[in-house]
DNA sequence: GCTGGATGTTCGCAGTGCTCACATCGACAT
DNA sequence: ATGTCGATGTGAGCACTGCGAACATCCAGC
């Protein structure tokens, strides 16, 4: 785990990178973030890092795709024991606000991010949007549904959920100070009045 | 309009700055205002903006402060011609949406400073808030909507309306792209499909 | 055993936020 | 009219940053 001799070499520099710079993100924000600092952590000089990221944007973004990852795996396993689809997708739709009430930085990093690499973040939004859609197809054919535009109901969703997120991400007077167990609740309650008036139960 | 002499003192550097700073971050984004780059604009030494500014952050809160009245501002002036409440409050929502389409970085500053200073913002967002209560409790005295709790209605909307300009700041896949006149629809179709789900038609 | 490519180092450039001592000016009291 | 004082601007300078270029070191494969 440690190196004996700090040998010439670091081993793994850019993974002890990444893990130094999603702390610091984690704790101070991405604007925090600088390269002499983690080399300097890292025990290695200023110009090292560069060997591993071209830019100081490349680093952030290599966070932002690990946390990316993290966040999909998290989701996984939460739907893990729902068999109902409907409270699967509701699983979901909770985790994912409590990780953004958790993580507020590692969350905006992930979607800030967005805005230049269109590809890598979606694959993980759509995961949701396409359990989602399924519901309401499910739901339309069983005649529990009303027959509106199904992309319109889960892009409703998709910002009701996200807003919720970015809210508390912002510390938004109306919900700044949540706990996570209120923001849980606040998103299940949210969800529900939206699935309510969708015409699910 | 343009001083004749160039003067010792600029006669209002503060403003110029502002203007400046503003403009930078509608094109460039936050990251991109440099101190020393708007004292050479302005031509003025690196050093004199620091009079007015104790330092970057102050300069960045006063333009929010700024765009957050104009924001206001707007907000007042749309819903001048509506008499309807209902209405009053779809164009409030709908123009919402558009400001932060058609100027994502001015829209994300205002709400990334609600950040740390909690008060300057708020006192907007409670207009549209109130206006939006008062709706749900004309509505629930008439008998036309449910007894939910009308905070949780308010801020279900909240989150709505937050959630897709939001989306539309961070280049959301699902809406990157959309001209202002698709926000204003989608704004509107997502509104009517959660007051459909409230019990407003 | 030599050599080439990956990785790390040193040095340096240009730019930044911010500070401090000093200059300049308008306003106002004497 | 003159002197002074506070607001505003200047210049030099510090500590820091991202990043580039030339050089050092080490491991792997010929």
């Amino acid at each position: 785990m440690a190196n004996p001799l700090p040998s010439y070499h670091h081993g793994s520099l850019r993974e002890a990178l990444v893990v130094a710079a999603r702390r610091v993100v984690d704790d101070l924000g991405p604007e925090a973030v600088s390269m002499r600092a983690l080399a300097r952590e890292t025990g290695v000089s200023s110009a090292a890092p560069f060997r591993h990221f071209p830019d100081r944007g490349a680093l952030l973004d290599a966070v932002a795709e690990q946390v990316a990852q993290d966040l999909h795996a998290r989701l996984d396993e939460v739907t893990a024991d729902c068999d109902d689809a409907l409270t699967q997708f509701r699983a979901m739709t909770v985790a994912y606000v409590r990780f953004a009430s958790e993580h507020p930085a590692l969350f905006e990093l992930v979607h800030r991010r967005a805005i230049d690499q269109r590809g890598f973040l979606g694959a993980l939004d759509d995961d949701r949007r396409l359990k989602l859609i399924a519901l309401i197809y499910e739901g339309q054919n069983a005649g529990l549904l009303p027959d509106t535009d199904p992309e319109l109901i889960a892009l409703t969703n998709e910002a009701l959920t996200y807003g919720l997120a970015r809210m508390i991400v912002d510390r938004h007077p109306r919900v700044s100070g949540l706990s996570s167990e209120d923001a849980r609740k606040l998103a299940l309650a949210a969800t529900h009045l939206l699935q309510s008036g969708i015409g699910l139960t």
